[in-house]
DNA sequence: CTATCGTAATAAGTATTGCTAATGGATGGG
DNA sequence: CCCATCCATTAGCAATACTTATTACGATAG
């Protein structure tokens, strides 16, 4: 074969011949003639030096390479005109693609993408969850919702909610604490990975924990710690502005009012050095300008 | 902008003149001239209803489209060529991407990943490491090699190994064992997630395993199951086709000769429905007849 | 068996597109 | 200031894409 990119009409005309498995009806799908799509598959076929369709008298199937090429052709057709139309189709329209933490999507996302789908009806979104930093050279989404300390390369970040955290419980349990060292009779949920801890918050007030002396539930995600502090299991360390809707509707207590700083956050996440599609800029302003709004309504 | 796709001359130059930012650098890259480059820039640029460069007199530079389509064109326009070469290019030639388990990559790859780089030089081999069962139609690999109980939908399967587990220990602990019942003083490892446990294991010789009196490591993955038991900290349950070279080597022991069936085997696995690339289908075969050779080796 | 329909291949001619050569305008370095 | 470099434009030629018309083949219905 040769070694350059087979011109996109034979692509685009092998593409419909091989789904259709018909030369006269692709010819008609292309708004051309039968005599074209037989021309041009024969030219793709030299071109790749192989066969990609066995003739048979009445009709024609794909071969092995045909069969093998099908997907792949489909997918960058797809592909390239999904993106094209992403990059210079008027703002308000085309498809976005989110990758989102686990825990912003269920605390916060969830009660407020709403809005942003009542302003764009013409973009349409497409939710990954995950909680793992993101390579965007490797995936297709436009951004992503992370949390962590933010040291991650070759990325733009911004924080969306103010890094500090507190310790949150059921009301229940609140009414339980009045000072610091209530808490060490209660049960202590930690996130492990989180780079806040129970020890530096004690710390502050010149407690030393001490790990064999608590009971500590540990778990692995801020989502399940929320689940546990709501059913009174525990108290939990985590961002007060996440819990905005368990706050008000009474699922969950803050016993003090004092805040530690932490160097996790949860980050909107771009790639570096290149513009974001307009749905993927259109998103970036709205959430600015619901985080900003949202975070106001907290103090 | 119109909704059908860019031709591929046209993309193309655009892709050149981007990355050297001068048509006519892009011109002697392509072999055509200035001119010719001019004109199809132009007309991509009408097609799509926006500009993609600046003309600053002496030199050009892309716009903000511009810059957001250069990675989208790069990242298609490699794809095509890639997978295009990968079905149509003589067998030993082109990329193969593999998905692979970090255990078996491990412990049987890395010891006979040589010889088929020695027998197919041309074949460029890109592995990815990950435990988890693969989606062929987002990711863009050709073959993955999974442990797990095979019950996935949508995708070809082949066992590797012979699915079959027994106590596996290091040379010296095995040699203080010479019932099963001696296992219950020692440290267990344990796999979670596996299918097989160490209470099926006793319960074939009529032993009730009762949780809270045996020392009981747990560990997420058989890799750090196996380096445990290598370093004398205990016995683990595990695959003896996996481990010959540790057991070749000293390293690890079997001290009963008694195997137990699991559900659970390392799978080659590849997409259900569509025909593999040649650079695939030589490797599943050589690792079927490698596999074939080794277990013979085995018994 | 034969007429007809649906399908693909081919040949020849036309239309469209792509490319070159030549030229002009603009700019910055020497 | 002049020359080299760069891009745009134009006109004309070359290549390609497409159409029309025709042939060939097989299935199916009469």
């Amino acid at each position: 074969m040769k070694t350059d990119i087979p011109a996109m009409n034979w692509v685009r005309t092998f593409e419909a011949a091989a789904r259709l498995l018909n030369f006269s009806a692709a010819a008609r799908e292309l708004h051309m003639t039968q005599s074209a799509v037989s021309q041009q598959i024969k030219l793709l076929e030299h071109h790749l030096g192989d066969e990609l369709f066995i003739r048979k008298h009445k009709k024609v199937t794909l071969t092995n390479s045909g069969l093998a090429y099908l997907p792949v052709v489909q997918t960058t057709l797809n592909d390239l005109q999904r993106k094209t139309a992403d990059i210079f189709s008027p703002v308000g329209k085309g498809r976005l693609v989110l990758q989102v933490n686990y825990a912003f999507s269920y605390l916060w996302l969830s009660n407020n993408l709403y809005k942003f789908c009542a302003r764009y009806p013409g973009i349409r979104l497409q939710l990954f969850h995950s909680n793992w930093a993101s390579d965007f050279s490797e995936s297709s989404h436009d951004l992503a919702i992370i949390n962590g300390n933010g040291k991650w390369s070759g990325l733009n970040l911004e924080p969306l909610i103010k890094a500090e955290v507190q310790p949150l419980c059921s009301v229940k349990i609140a009414q339980l604490i009045s000072q610091p060292k209530d808490l060490l009779s209660l049960s202590l949920i930690e996130v492990v990975g989180a780079s806040h801890s129970w020890e530096q918050w004690f710390e502050q007030f010149g407690i030393n924990l001490d790990p064999s002396l608590v009971i500590c539930h540990k778990v692995d995600t801020i989502l399940a710690a929320s689940m546990m502090a709501e059913s009174g299991l525990g108290v939990m360390l985590s961002y007060p502005d996440l819990f905005a809707k368990q706050y008000k509707e009474g699922k969950l207590s803050a016993p003090f009012d004092e805040k530690m700083p932490t160097s996790d956050n949860y980050f909107l996440v771009f790639p570096e050095g290149r513009p974001l599609s307009k749905s993927a800029t259109v998103f970036r302003d709205w959430l600015r300008e619901e985080m900003r709004v949202f975070l106001r309504l907290m103090t």
